[in-house]
DNA sequence: ATCCGTCTGTCCGCTTCCGTACATAAGCTC
DNA sequence: GAGCTTATGTACGGAAGCGGACAGACGGAT
């Protein structure tokens, strides 16, 4: 496929208000994003620069224990990694594709270069890193104070939002490990959802039914965040 | 008091590099920080920046409820708001002082002009918001795995690295509603632990006695937070 | 010295969620 | 379609922490 060079159909937030020259400037290659891909590994420098327009990123930490938890998520209103802009060459965490879809790559020292002359697409990455900031934050309050079902939702209610598709495809054991619970714990959380008809969750796809009434369950962080990035 | 005119003495981190016309620039004035004092309030504009030269600053999220949980915290490591430079203008979370302490403060106008000029403020301002936003995301981790004593103890741990003293002043109530925990959950975690001598609480003070053994109780994320500060 | 507000220790029943295990079911390979 | 792997439903005892309450203790104010 041949680099990306208007910005006309892109659905990447950060690439979307760019002039064509800025997109130029990015050497912009078409990627596929395929489940699992992963974008960093933890403690490891960072090798590319990838901008979704589809499908979903995860940023996980893994303990000692050996239990992984989702720290953060993207989608197409991001940039990954992100913090290269904060100086960070290396995470402790760990990112890859989640939902798979695609998007665009370019190396790291474009994407530098880029971000250093062109200001519009510098202040769009800083605008990101704020969103991104405040779903952290608010990701700790919603871990420390809200139930599972609660969480569930929310990170349902996330994931539909960016993935765009009403049928998601993951399991209950990987959804636990997202939320940091056990795979029983979703089994038992989705089958009332599920009774009730808001969704259904068959062998490693999950579909969204009744969004409004799952909006019913979700915790207010799902709102604060929500609102956080449209305000951006 | 005069303005602070050289770098010699600040024990903030962001400035300690700075050169002389650098902190110049920025037209600190000492300040007090007296606990409570705010830094901002949720959703309102930010009205001034502050660099914590002692004490510590606390960031909580209030929920519906009524419930509040810090979400981030900050101490001479760092300056606040610092997503001033990521191009927000208010928060949905308050900031407030926590533990007394003095530092500087000056205008958000000449903050962001000084950042638009001063490459070296600039970059030692983004490194910190690094290091705040892996604080962050380890701390979605922790909430959601690990138990109260643990989360207890890394925060204390991060306080006592922060305020330099022995004694925080602080009452159980308080430290519950940092944790996102029942106040009775922290004298029911703190007993065992004044038990063994490693602390002493009373009323309204926590005295830390042996930092090494309560190293030993503390989870992993208080380390992965400590280097990552270190790194940067 | 007394009063009063705050802080701490303690308790009880309850809910949520965990760890673990096992059984069934659904799809894949041969 | 036999056999395997993976996903889901279910169960059980137990741990952690909650909500709420109460009593004693401390310290500042009068």
């Amino acid at each position: 496929m041949a680099p990306y060079e208007t910005n006309s159909e892109s659905h990447n937030a950060i690439l979307a208000g760019l002039s064509v020259a800025s997109v130029k400037r990015l050497s912009l290659l078409p990627v596929e994003l395929v489940v699992n891909y992963p974008i960093y590994e933890a403690s490891q420098p960072f090798d590319a620069v990838y901008f979704p327009e589809s499908g979903l990123l995860s940023i996980v930490s893994t303990l000692e224990s050996g239990k992984s938890i989702e720290v953060g998520t993207l989608g197409r209103e991001g940039v990954s990694p992100s913090q290269l802009l904060l100086g960070a060459r290396s995470s402790p965490f760990r990112c890859f594709v989640q939902v798979a879809g695609s998007g665009f790559r370019t190396s790291i020292e474009r994407f530098s270069e880029a971000v250093g002359e062109d200001s519009r697409l510098r202040e769009n990455v800083l605008k990101y890193e704020n969103s991104f900031r405040i779903q952290c934050m608010q990701g700790i309050a919603c871990n420390a104070l809200h139930t599972v079902e609660q969480r569930c939702c929310r990170w349902l209610l996330m994931t539909h939002d960016r993935v765009g598709a009403d049928d998601l495809k993951l399991s209950h054991e990987f959804l636990a490990m997202m939320l940091g619970v056990r795979r029983a714990s979703v089994t038992e959380v989705l089958l009332p959802l599920q009774e009730l008809e808001l969704l259904r969750s068959v062998r490693g796809t999950i579909s969204i039914l009744k969004r409004k009434q799952l909006e019913e369950r979700v915790c207010e962080c799902y709102w604060l965040i929500k609102n956080c990035e449209s305000l951006n």
